[in-house]
DNA sequence: TTGCAAATGCAAATTATTTGCAATAATATA
DNA sequence: TATATTATTGCAAATAATTTGCATTTGCAA
């Protein structure tokens, strides 16, 4: 963790820049995958600041509105949050030990547009994960 | 709402047919896009046939695990339920009304092969949802 | 520096869903 | 058909994630 205060950005979106806030940022910064709101409640507390879980609640919630986070929801899962992805990109999840992968590039757009005809619709977005094992939980399962 | 019986059907998965399984089996038949578990409780209470809504739930559970259902949940709202749909396919939601149109026909074949190359992964299912606005929406959109 | 709106902490509320347990109902079989 | 054996249900209470009310604190613009 490095730089801790994220102020001409926050007050750009409008928003007052608060140790709270910045730690969250950092958090977010650095997290490889998406984290529930506890799970940055509980990075937070290893920090200095202190933090209260309904005030992690409100700041992500937001981010969220203000498109600094992503706020995701698998299957039946809590919400979990992650830096707003700067290009579309998908998902591949592992069905055991949760790991994501990102993958980039889009598969849909053709599909879309057929859809679109077909339909009267008019589609502004879409969501796609893709679910299975990642190769260390494929050999886990084999070996049962 | 005919056939009120489900006897036969329901041994076979090996679940004791009773009024309230039956009571849920028709509500499914007859519903067009997926329903909540209160929803369908709802709807249920109108019946002469009484229910309790942990029933529901119960009831629903089960019939997830034995595929019967589909427990689907959207972003951030409540599970929704609805019969297995006997072929893959995917839904188009309108985000105004909520409608939910389903598609046929898979894109994503080929690009999850592509994927378990690229990752190692392997794919078991995938998730894909449109979102858009259907024509009706689209004129009230328009007329704002 | 001060004033005021925005942000926070804390506890309590809400909401969807689940669970324990005693009562009831469905099936198998005597 | 009567009875025994379980599965299923109803009801109330528990859980778990998230949200909210309110008093206090904080950031920042004037
Ligand atoms: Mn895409
Ligand atoms: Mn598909
Ligand atoms: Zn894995
Ligand atoms: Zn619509």
């Amino acid at each position: 963790m490095e730089e801790l205060n994220y102020k001409e950005y926050l007050n750009k979106y409008g928003m007052k820049s608060t140790k709270q806030r910045n730690l969250l940022l950092n958090i977010l910064k650095n997290i490889k995958i998406p984290h529930t709101a506890e799970q940055i409640y509980l990075k937070a507390r290893k920090s200095d600041a202190l933090v209260n879980l309904s005030t992690v609640y409100r700041i992500l919630e937001k981010f969220t509105e203000k498109k600094i986070t992503l706020r995701t929801s698998f299957m039946d899962e809590k919400c979990v949050y992650s830096l707003f992805p700067t290009t579309h990109q998908h998902q591949l999840i592992c069905l055991r030990c949760k790991k994501v992968i990102l993958i980039g590039g889009c598969p849909l757009k053709e599909f879309e547009k057929t859809v679109e005809k077909q339909t009267d619709f008019s589609i502004v977005n879409h969501r796609l994960e893709l679910y299975g094992y990642c190769r260390d939980c494929q050999k886990i399962i084999a070996a049962n």
